[in-house]
DNA sequence: GAATTCCTTTGACAATTATCAAAAAAACAC
DNA sequence: GTGTTTTTTTGATAATTGTCAAAGGAATTC
């Protein structure tokens, strides 16, 4: 169900959202605000499908999304996005190749949709937007860069309790094999973990 | 060793090479020029130490950079930046933190540095300079991407297997112990993959 | 509320990798 | 070359995690 240029409350109060992140004039925002639409989720719909282009940068207004792919099969969870953040195929965004991730929604949820090809076209004449950009994906490099020592250097049961610590609600909204795979361990792995604590 | 504005054949080769990411017209690349300077380092020299800033984005002209920390008193490798790439501390440099990297020079080598102060002051003003680094940090953020996905559910052997196709050369430039420690093994792993195959 | 389905836990065992120690090989210095 | 140091390999053992199978719980449906 897409409803564009409808929920203009929602755009005004993302676009000042996007203003906290680098500064933009009513000018840019209202360029930007051309290159947003919305879209409502129910529980188990999918924003991103495996094998599409992922040509949005998602923005979680309300709800829950969990971004996996598949692997031998089984499923394996890359990401959680909470409300208020943003997602997206960074590989498939970027490189305009079919997606091997799946972006779910795992709760009843609204997203906002950046348009890929709005932004690549306002970055190459709109300062403020370009600004906009690098604050975004410095900000995805870094926690790209975070979760990966994690993974690297941490053993899965410091992985399971710093996940308890920052995102202690997550239990409750996603099944143990979805954290798992996001802790990169199996699910048998993670309920022996559990009873240790 | 701080030669600034003497080589000027290198740092115009190396505003080609931006150019070749990002389109400069000559008056972008005469301004980013002013914030280019060049380091000659010899081997086991480093370019950045732990608990210092990253205050420039690094550009391997010439040789070999490890980038390196410590974890529990072993070195780590968390990178190798070969002739005609970029490195930086991704934490240090956004975050303006100190740095927990270490990045060292393997070989001599000659490196071009590019200033975060320019860097973050020009991309404020100029149009091109921003998608310049829009373009950086975007294959950045790919290459970390890459790289998690490679740790997260590749096998050791398989992403031994990995380098040595996509980095033959790699074997005579470093130790055994820097390439396990890249790969997320410990050495004695890594000889016993070797003697598999 | 009984049946079905899905999720989580537990058990037994195998595979992978780490750790500690020592030997072998290679590189380096004199 | 000889001796020294560093790097790599090998061995024995332990720890961690995965795999397959089954049981126990919880939630859902009819």
């Amino acid at each position: 169900m897409y409803l564009n240029h409808i929920n203009n409350l929602v755009f005004k109060e993302f676009l000042d959202i996007l203003n906290s992140i680098s500064p933009l004039s009513p000018e840019s925002k209202r360029v930007l605000q051309k290159h947003l639409s919305f879209r409502t989720l129910s529980k188990g719909d999918y924003l991103l499908n495996h094998g599409e282009t992922c040509r949005h940068i998602y923005f979680v207004n309300k709800g829950f999304l969990r971004i996996f792919y598949y692997k031998n099969g089984k499923n394996i969870t890359e990401w959680f996005a909470r409300e208020k953040n943003f997602c997206f195929s960074i590989t498939s965004y970027f490189n305009k190749t079919p997606s091997d991730l799946i972006i779910e929604s795992i709760e009843d949820s609204e997203v906002i949709f950046l348009s890929r090809k709005g932004l690549e076209e306002l970055r190459k004449c709109n300062l403020e937007v370009a600004n906009l950009i690098i604050e975004f994906l410095s900000h995805s490099l870094i926690a790209s860069q975070k979760r990966m020592e994690s993974i690297q250097f941490e053993t899965a049961k410091k992985r399971y309790q710093n996940l308890l610590k920052e995102q202690p609600e997550i239990i409750h909204q996603v099944s143990l094999h979805n954290i798992a795979t996001f802790l990169g361990i199996t699910q048998e792995t993670l309920s022996r973990i559990r009873a240790q604590i």
